[in-house]
DNA sequence: TGCCAGGCCGGGT
DNA sequence: ACCCGGCATGGC
């Protein structure tokens, strides 16, 4: 149970009150299990290409990949923009997704001789800024690729959790991205797995409950907290 | 039919 | 420093 390694790792107010969040959204959905057994440039391909998009036209994107053996960095660096764009085209923006992906296969290539697990073995302070520097990927994707291609203990915030974080009153309005991942960072163990299976919850009660257009239900496992 | 999906960039205030 | 349009496919 991640239960054991959470009483270890920070004790405080707040830190309770995540954790109590994290079971009750864990006893309600189960665990996600996101992104099992792809490798770790599939990941950060994927984390690329789901930019505002759902994972079904994702999945249909890295299946072409795949079937024309591409899904490697030297691949999509040496392919021109125009075929990579049409063979992503189900995952939507594929133009500009095309470019990001180039852009990402770029810099592993120049860097670190396409070598993802160099790559991660920068570690997570270093290695975040170069990812940010990177046109196309913003905060979220960076931090999506850190944890879950490289497990590596990054929290991973999106618009869900910050709208059922507004709207249960856990933040303020105003809260920014680095503003909500610190106030996770700050108040629990740098775990992996529950960062992980935490962020995943989130979308999953995003999709769910939190709706941008709803304001509010009493049957969110959040209600009353 | 219109809105939404596991964002980010660039230009205008 | 914020705000907003653009990017585009597929599902309900």
């Amino acid at each position: 149970m991640v239960s054991s390694s959470l009483t270890t790792g920070y004790a405080g107010p707040v830190g309770d009150q995540l954790i109590s969040i994290y079971e009750r959204l864990l006893s309600a959905f189960g665990p996600q299990d996101w992104w099992p057994g792809d490798s770790p440039f599939e990941v950060c391909a994927g984390a690329i290409l789901t930019q505002n998009t759902s994972w079904e036209n994702v999945r249909r994107a890295i299946s072409n990949l795949k079937n024309k053996d591409l899904l490697r960095p030297r691949a999509i660096y040496e392919l021109s923009r125009e075929s990579l764009a049409q063979i992503i085209r189900p995952a939507g923006y594929y133009n500009v997704k095309a470019e990001r992906l180039q852009n990402f296969v770029a810099f592993l290539v120049d860097e670190f001789e396409g070598s993802i697990d160099t790559m991660f073995s920068k570690g997570l302070e270093t290695l975040r800024p170069m990812l940010l520097d990177i046109k196309g990927i913003g905060p979220e994707t960076a931090d999506s690729i850190l944890l879950y291609a490289g497990e590596l203990p990054s929290f991973v915030v999106d618009v869900y959790t910050v709208r059922a974080l507004m709207r249960h009153d856990f933040i303020d309005e105003n809260a920014d991205y680095e503003g909500v991942r610190s106030f996770f960072m700050d108040h629990l163990p740098a775990d992996v797995e529950l960062y992980n299976e935490y962020h995943a919850l989130w979308v999953i009660l995003g999709k769910n409950f939190c709706k941008k257009t709803k304001p509010r239900c009493e049957k969110c496992p959040l209600s009353g907290m």
